[in-house]
DNA sequence: TTTATTTATTGCAATATTACGATTAATATC
DNA sequence: GATATTAATCGTAATATTGCAATAAATAAA
């Protein structure tokens, strides 16, 4: 099939599991970590940075504004990207509150 | 194409997104999820907790086993599982590195 | 030994993802 | 206006993922 199930799992189980979607490739990633590095926007130096072509780089580019971790604003020929951070607070909050699960000593084999 | 360029990337940067990448999915979220609530291990209840067939759930349990983040031991005719927690800790670590970034006050636009 | 019970594996079909060349659209610059 | 420059989109190919039925393997129970 190919198709995830979403219906028989909870809100914020789905809700994780997207969230963790968008981290999973390593272009993602490269994207977000240069957007907190420069701390400040991107216009278009994306694809000199990071070695995969301009359409691959738009795609990932758009999966990021889809979830709505990143912003684009039109400068003149060029766009300008940046981290939204209310929804990276966001994102961290969930994903957080899912990672600080804790075990109790010695609870299992 | 549909294949993952890693050779481009940081170590880091693999790391993060393969990490993610196993929490990616509703099922996944879901066994880890009740890992957690149970605190101990458990031995194929998974099957009549989440509402996929039993194969599925095995493929989904040998991924997160792949991934480190539980193992098993065989109990006579079942399976326990439980989350390996060193490996848990680490992806923790790894995960929060990533998320906690932050960016200074109007950074941008 | 035969018969459950339980989990893993195999094989398959359907959908998703990744990547890129080519094209389009939009604005700058000449 | 003509020509660059930049980013998005389209089309396509290759690989990955998801899901399940069927089967296999391994132990427990009769």
């Amino acid at each position: 099939m190919g198709l995830t199930k979403t219906a028989i799992f909870s809100d914020t189980q789905n809700e994780i599991s997207v969230f963790a979607k968008v981290i999973g490739h390593p272009a993602r990633v490269a994207i977000l970590e240069q957007l907190f590095k420069i701390d400040s926007c991107i216009c278009g130096d994306f694809v000199s940075e990071i070695g995969l072509a301009q359409a691959t780089i738009s795609q990932h580019l758009r999966e990021l504004k889809q979830m709505g971790l990143i912003k684009g604003t039109i400068e003149g020929t060029s766009v300008c990207y940046c981290i939204h951070r209310e929804n990276w607070t966001k994102m961290k909050k969930v994903m957080t509150q899912f990672l600080d699960q804790d075990l109790s000593e010695d609870s299992c084999c």
